[in-house]
DNA sequence: CCGAGTCAGTGAACTAATTCACAATCATCC
DNA sequence: GGATGATTGTGAATTAGTTCACTGACTCGG
């Protein structure tokens, strides 16, 4: 495994799901070699910024021509570490968490949904999606056999902490929170918090007060 | 309107959110003041980032005291415009679609739903939470009397500009869009994209990378 | 009313991130 | 095979964001 943590910015990992995404589609439609500027278009970031990210992780294009598509997609691809299934486990099968369970871009993608689990005993023992939903304290010793890794939170925010500290004591090594919350993981499980309501709340600045 | 765009930075909108939330729970646990040092607690900022980020908003503390816990939300509310409603409109009512039309922390929340739209003609028509889902190329005439001034984007990537063009045409002022694709709005238009899987993405880096 | 302790606000120093500017590389065409 | 135009990778300059260090306001106890 490759140490490249520390030295590559925190903002050039975000962008790179974008080159990642324009890349697959690249790649489906025939595209054999691109150049920062054009990929630059497609995901309306700068080229030299593309250029710089790019260059935290490798180098990879050939000057006077540009990057090769596939070999750049599966290189990014090793480095994400999405060259390997990663095995899903949802907490909270309410709206969110369900809705998370069918999520279609899911199929065809490294990430496997294995468990869903509850504390409402109203919904513990019901199927949804092919998953039959788990009673939620169950989770740490009914994880060494589904051998999750990964865990996304959907339950509301007073219980965000609580589950969270499930999925440690399950053994998850990453974390993604959609509980409106702020919570407390070691240091060495990889934590990120999706936040719908902020979201349009930091939205709701912006309306009547972007240059016309 | 106060136009204190351009001199408040981009990570400290961010921020807000944090506050506001931490905030509202205080005022409910019948907190009065609160420190810049207590509240960076709260919420995992640092003090000094807490009193840095309010400083660009205006003066809000008292030295000696802290914060006035009902007043700083009162203002923060305010300067988000988060002291009016909001009406949102949702196109998609897929999975995630109908998961945000049912998400029950708009409740109570100043953003209501007032509608629901898809391109699917075996949709149309049905009911989901007690909205009609309706033909999405009408939204910009419906929208006359639905008066919505967000709009979210729960559909896939290959329709995402085109249904962030019909939210245009409709006159919405804000768009949350859901879908893994990069949109094109006017720029008096705000625009913040949440990225489920690019998320997933990311996260999937840190595995194995994280210090122990 | 004085002294000790708390705490907001902020210019200055520092750190991180982005953009600039350009040298080096490569295909292509004549 | 040398000139041309495209394009990468990167040190240097710039810009943006965070943290430091300190001032001055305020409370409280004696």
């Amino acid at each position: 495994m490759p140490q490249l943590l520390g030295r590559v910015p925190a903002p050039t990992l975000s962008r790179l799901r974008f080159y990642l995404r324009c890349l697959r589609r690249l790649v489906k439609e025939g595209v054999k070699t691109i150049s920062s500027a054009r990929m630059g278009e497609h995901c309306g970031v700068s080229a030299v910024q593309i250029r710089k990210d790019l260059s935290y992780l490798g180098e990879f294009g050939r000057p006077g021509i540009g990057y090769d598509v596939k070999h750049l997609l599966a290189r990014l691809t090793e480095i994400m570490q999405l060259d390997r299934q990663h095995r899903v486990v949802i907490i909270g099968a309410g709206n969110l968490g369900s809705a998370l369970a069918g999520y279609s871009g899911f199929v065809l993608s490294p990430f496997q949904i294995v468990g869903l689990f509850d504390n409402d005993f109203s919904k513990i023992g019901r199927r949804l999606w092919n998953l039959e939903i788990l009673d939620v304290n169950r989770l740490p010793a009914l994880n060494r056999d589904l051998r999750a890794n990964v865990g996304m939170i959907a339950v509301p925010a007073d219980s965000a902490q609580e589950a969270a500290d499930l999925l440690v004591k399950a053994g998850v090594q990453a974390i993604l929170n959609f509980a409106p919350a702020v919570i407390d993981v070691p240091p060495s499980i990889a934590l990120r918090n999706v936040d719908l309501t902020g979201e349009l709340e930091v939205l709701c600045y912006f309306i009547d007060r972007l240059p016309v």
